[in-house]
RNA sequence: GCCCGGGUGGCGGAAUUGGUAGACGCAGCGGAUUCAAAAUCCGCCGCCCUUUAAAGGCGUGUGGGUUCGAGUCCCACCCCGGGCACCA
């Protein structure tokens, strides 16, 4: 079954062991069994048409190094792929082309399964899903609806980025500094009717589960601060004009609350028209208005520069009954909190800078405790550093945190005041105006049809309806029975939206207006008749389709049974697979996709569905490779490395081994194209070691024992021990350093015994699997390499009899000796002093001290 | 501005709990082989002083510190990369 060639002809030899894989289904997921299994995750690539980047078969190299390995120590490995191919840019090619998103889809996929097959990667090519697909997404749909539901997903008008060159909307993930980040086009705000799903509800738990997780430190961080836990309470001011109501506000910072000498309310806040008097009504209106143009972005970068107008109206400090002025002002943020503040401008560095601005009083109620041993006088202004406070009747003195607590409880205890925590996250835009996605599977009805619908039992439906109000009518959202999925695309004659931002769907009308059955989910023409017999409704289908978060959100939960025809995945292979032992791939998902998988995965948790909690256990981000000039790959600057290319010149199993050899996974590195030659070298040097220039077995490789050298067979055992540990650390890097020391050993020994050849080729076999495969078949290795298992080293034979003890004077090292391991400090001693270069250092000097640590160093101190 | 991560030869990078800095590879230099070249093989390869060698001095971004001993720990600073950015 090898290849009859007798130099290393990786262009014959690669192909070859991939078909046999293929043939023999080497890669194959058992179904459950009592072996243990290993789960290894791949982010799964958007297909694009650019093809496979360098950046992809990294991660993917990783993975397969795991998955080889553990295979050949007896799991029962699931190493999927597939491709989340709903998007943006197959989108834009059919708005160009005019040809079906699909066709693109596929081609590109078809190019992508190539490139990942001539890397030969060991995926369970059974198990290939395609978010795109009908049977897939309409797991996606069932997902939605559990959502839906469960009063996860409702309808609002959203303020959404719309770009008038793409023609889209697009979601703030998608813009960066106020433009598209596909083209860079400018965008603008633009309201339109969204779904919104309801991902603040487990904002705590989201949080708080991310302890367990062994998941980079910083990409916790990341999660943390983007879900932005804050702890305060709701402060509810009194209005000078009792008849206005109240006032409430949101701080962290109740300690503070005799500091207050103003109050700010967004000027999106419903009470901005009450609140302002006669006098400032036009000021009011011209910042209102300036400030609604404003996109987030001018907002944001404008920053520094506060701006703000009176409203005329006051507020009362619930603690000091003083009057407050209320200032209407954009640094206060109608999507935070309540939308309004007590300003505290001696300890807010916002509200001193507004302060400063505007003449309005700065009140210090906080002095660091240490103020009065120091003596130099008040700190500067804002100070945010901790304190006690003063000038707080009735709390002066307290240490900031008890006063926080006193005040809340006594404000508390008169209903002015309660502990409130809030979250920076929002809730998740979830629709998009756009044909490439998965339908939303919804009819709008009116609200005599949905209570028809409700009295006929339907099931289904949230607590409580999901609605929202046109044109003077209010439409009510049913949903699809789950007999009713997939709801597939309709063809459309344009993938272009209409200018209004609707979505290209809207233009289908015949798939649009429906008469729609509840119960069955059938639907019939609008334009017919409506059916005799039966519920029959007047509906109009949500236009809006997914976005391409929804189909990567749970594609990890199909692969463990990807034929499933009755659900997301049958509940024993749920059982057995659980989740995904490791997910490997890039830090650039690290909040969004990360966060909204595990927000997914938390309700089909909680609907009893999953076994576990949270999706991925151990994840792990791979490093960027730069080009060659240290610059980030792109097309403009020229400096993309194809894989094809490297495949065509050195083969898979070299482009994998230097990816790996390059560094740190974790790193971002720069491609070296010189490099690559190193690595190829190390193959053809093992090859050479094992393989006779007539393509026979080397006559150094014997299968005789007794002739092969002791060291060597010392190395090999370091070696095994050494890539063991690396390979479950994933340091592959040094995993390849060791085996390069040990083809340096092979190609100089006289003898290496057959069955240690094999083992360094069982070592090999997971980084560079091809060369492996034929090398073991030639060393007379039976059937694949990983049914050969794993190699164990001898600890024995690690242990040596003399150890080398570096010797020091005054901590410089000065000589080393070789000694026996039983020596004691005295005879280390003794030997040390007599090296000439410590003889020449320690003549003539006393001694002070000796420090001598077994097994490693003596140093020797001197006056 | 705030929060992380990182600065080690010409280059990519190695270095247990603080214990020989520079493994492995690239590039470079010298040699063997060859008519010649490629490939391959052998040797050298942090910097400085020294004719050479021996010996020595200096070296992990900068400056201090702790320690018998610091790439590793502490303090201050500089530079690079990533994230967040009026969230009260």
């Amino acid at each position: 079954m090898a290849t009859h060639s007798k130099d290393y002809d990786f262009s014959s030899i690669e192909p070859r062991w991939q078909s046999r894989w293929a043939e023999n289904q080497a890669f194959t997921a058992e179904p459950p069994s009592p072996k243990p299994k290993y789960y290894a995750l791949d982010m799964f690539p958007y297909p694009s048409g650019a093809g496979l980047h360098i950046g992809h078969p990294e991660g993917y190299t990783a993975t397969d190094i795991l998955c080889r390995y553990k295979r050949a120590r007896g799991f029962n490995v699931l190493h999927p792929i597939g491709w989340d191919a709903f998007g943006l840019p197959a989108e834009q090619h059919a708005v160009k082309t005019g040809t079906h998103p699909a066709a693109n889809t596929a081609a590109n996929v078809g190019n992508f399964r190539r490139q990942i097959k001539a890397l030969g990667f060991s995926y369970d090519w059974d198990r290939e899903i395609n978010t795109t697909d009908p049977d897939y997404f309409r797991w996606t749909q069932w997902i939605f609806l559990q959502l839906f539901q469960r009063g996860l997903a409702y309808v609002d008008e959203r303020p959404v980025w719309w770009c008038p060159e793409l023609k889209a909307v697009l979601a703030n993930e998608e813009v960066v500094d106020g433009r598209s980040e596909v083209g860079g086009h400018p965008v603008e705000r633009r309201a339109l009717r969204q779904w919104v799903l309801r991902i603040t509800a487990y904002a705590e738990r989201l949080l708080q589960d991310l302890d367990g997780l062994n998941w980079p430190e910083s990409t916790k961080r990341m999660q943390a601060a983007w879900i932005g836990r804050s702890e305060g309470a709701e402060i509810e001011f009194m209005l000078e004009d009792p008849r206005l109501g109240s006032l409430k506000v949101f701080t962290t910072r109740p300690d503070t609350l005799f500091g207050a000498t103003y109050m700010v309310i967004a000027p999106e806040h419903p009470l901005v028209e009450k609140l302002t008097t006669p006098a400032n009504l036009a000021a009011v209106a011209a910042y209102r208005r300036q400030a609604a143009a404003k996109s987030d972005l001018e907002r944001t970068d404008l920053a520094k520069d506060k701006s703000g107008v009176f409203s005329g109206s006051f507020a009362i400090n619930p603690v000091n009954g003083q009057k407050l002025p209320i200032w209407i002002a954009d640094y206060v943020l109608m999507g935070y909190g309540t939308g309004a503040i007590m300003a505290v401008p001696a300890h807010d560095e916002r509200d001193y800078e507004f302060a400063r601005k505007f003449d309005i009083p700065i009140v210090q109620v906080i002095e660091p405790a240490d103020h009065s041993n120091n003596g130099h006088g008040q700190p500067p202004l804002p100070y945010t550093g901790e304190g006690n406070l003063i000038h707080s009747d009735g709390y002066s003195g307290l240490p900031w945190p008890e006063a926080k607590q006193r005040i809340t409880a006594d404000l508390a205890a008169k209903k002015q005041a309660k502990p409130t925590i809030n979250f920076k996250l929002r809730d998740w835009l979830f629709s998009r105006q756009r044909y490439w996605g998965e339908p939303i599977p919804i009819v709008w009805v009116s609200q005599a049809d949905y209570d028809r619908a409700v009295a006929a039992g339907i099931s289904g439906l949230p607590p409580e309806p999901v609605a929202y109000e046109a044109d003077g009518t209010t439409h009510y959202a049913l949903p699809l029975p789950d007999s009713a999925l997939p709801l597939e695309l309709p063809e459309v004659e344009s993938y272009q939206p209409s200018d209004s931002g609707e979505s290209p769907l809207a233009n289908a009308t015949e798939w649009v207006d429906v008469w729609f059955n509840p119960t069955t989910g059938e639907t019939r023409p609008g334009a017919s008749p409506c059916p005799a017999t039966g519920l029959w409704l007047s509906g109009r289908r949500e236009t809006n389709t997914m976005p391409q978060w929804a189909g990567s959100c749970w594609y990890y939960l199909r692969y463990m049974d990807p034929r499933n025809r009755t659900a997301v995945a049958g509940r024993e292979a749920l059982d057995y697979w659980g989740t995904p032992d490791i997910y490997i791939g890039g830090a650039e998902h690290a909040v969004l996709h990360l966060l909204y998988a595990r927000f997914w995965h938390k309700v089909l948790f909680d609907s009893g569905l999953l076994p576990r909690d949270e999706p991925f256990q151990r994840l792990f981000h791979q490093g960027i490779i730069l080009g060659e000039d240290g610059e980030k790959m792109s097309k403009s600057r020229g400096n993309v490395v194809s894989p094809d290319t490297i495949i065509a010149s050195h083969g898979a199993d070299t482009l994998r081994l230097y990816l790996m050899f390059l560094g740190p996974l974790e790193a971002m590195k720069p491609w070296n194209p010189r490099g690559i030659e190193g690595v190829h070298r190390f193959l053809l040097k093992v090859w050479r070691g094992l393989i006779g220039d007539d393509g026979a077995i080397h006559e150094r490789v014997v299968t005789c024992g007794g002739h092969e050298p002791a060291e060597l067979t010392r190395l090999l055992h370091e070696t095994i021990k050494k890539v063991t540990d690396d390979i479950e650390g994933l340091r592959f890097n040094t995993a390849i350093s060791q085996m390069m020391i040990f083809a340096n050993a092979l190609v100089k020994t006289s003898a290496i015994d057959r069955a240690s050849a094999q083992k360094l080729v069982q070592l090999l076999a997971p980084f560079a699997p091809h060369i492996a495969e034929e090398l073991w078949h030639r060393l007379g290795g039976e059937g694949l390499v990983q049914a050969a298992g794993w190699p164990t080293f001898d600890p024995g034979l690690l242990e040596t009899e003399s150890q080398k003890i570096v010797i020091q004077v005054n901590g410089k090292r000065r000589a080393e000796i070789e000694i026996n391991k039983t020596a004691t400090e005295a005879d280390v001693v003794a030997a040390a002093q007599k090296q000439a270069a410590v003889v020449s250092q320690i003549e003539g000097k006393t001694v002070r001290r000796v420090i001598y640590v077994p097994g490693r160093i003596l140093n020797i101190v001197i006056a």
